[in-house]
DNA sequence: ATCACTTTTTGCCAAATGGCAAATATTTTC
DNA sequence: GAAAATATTTGCCATTTGGCAAAAAGTGAT
């Protein structure tokens, strides 16, 4: 729960009763490893934010292979497409890679709390199009990269991810095969 | 500049003084065929929306090799990076392919305009967010594609684009060799 | 029509990656 | 701690892509 505090306080100011009445709406919950936090078509009735955990983003694609896009991990708000859309249903799937704990708020309570901070309708845009444009940068980059530097450059961006997600993830985001992955892996040892 | 007018009429409602006050804000500028529109450290104080050519978005690797991020053709507005910030400073280029026409406005009329238009500045964030998750979604299928697929959904996807640029643009935006590229046209037919 | 210049195609071969299945290694469960 | 389940590595070979340079095709100016 702190963490969520101290996550919005990078970005705005909190005075004691806000912070009450962000505390008064979250409610923790729980994933196990392999549970589905969204599913493609489930619409999406809370605003979520993971404080413990790794999450992964994925859908299918036109083969019917699993495509990991992106993986979250602990202190990030979950914002996937249009989240913060009053009605917003996904067409990918979030499931736990790991045990997760998050925060959530249902999106009547978020729109309350959003009201009662100056400013922070206008912050959380920033905050979505910094991700999104970083996410945009990191798909561009593999586009031009081999399997190895792929590689290379996911361990170096995400060092704390490496040793918790399984290969076959990581190497369904890097656009390689497993096998080739493990090969990859192992040139560089 | 009617472009630009039809294009707002989209997503919100003009009433005949706003659409005044956009005429008199505008300026229209040609570009030549690769003249460069930003360059990459050079701060952009216009925002601008693109009525006729084709724009290529690139930046150069750590090889120094160019590559191609992406196209802008006509009837959009330009919105790499985040450029609606009041100070924008692009990390990558953007360069005429074709001979250009645009309507720009300084970002001192730009927002005056913005708060005539009721609404325009939450819209104006949602068309945003929408060209940034589409660009995700097509970056992230590329990863995962193998050459010809990417053509195929490249020329599926942008069919206007094909005959109107380089293939070697092309080709790097696909994130593939300009021969294999030429390789894999000569397979599709 | 011709020359100069740019873009695209092609040939040749090397390197990288994929596909599949079996062998190992690791983790989980009882 | 052993058995079962899951994840990773490896071997083998086919396919794809890259790299480089030359040839061919296309474009534009005179």
């Amino acid at each position: 729960m702190e963490k969520f505090i101290d996550y919005v306080l990078q970005f705005a100011n909190l005075n004691q009763q806000q912070m009450d009445l962000i505390k008064s709406k979250a409610t923790e919950i729980q994933l196990r490893k392999d549970e589905f936090y969204w599913e493609a078509g489930k619409t999406v009735k809370q605003i979520g934010f993971l404080t413990d955990g790794v999450i992964r983003v994925f859908y299918y694609n036109n083969k019917g292979e699993e495509i990991t896009r992106y993986f979250i991990d602990e202190n990030h708000l979950i914002l996937s497409g249009n989240t913060i859309d009053e009605i917003y249903t996904p067409s990918e799937y979030l499931s736990a890679i790991t045990d997760c704990k998050l925060v959530v708020f249902s999106k009547q309570d978020w729109k309350e709390i959003s009201e009662t901070i100056i400013g922070w309708e206008i912050i959380l845009q920033k905050i979505i199009a910094k991700h999104h444009s970083e996410k945009i940068i990191r798909r561009s980059k593999l586009v031009s990269q081999d399997g190895t530097e792929r590689y290379l450059d996911f361990i170096q961006k995400f060092p704390t991810l490496v040793n918790r997600v399984p290969l076959s993830f990581i190497a369904s985001y890097l656009g390689v095969t497993q096998s080739s992955l493990s090969r990859i892996r192992k040139n560089i040892r």
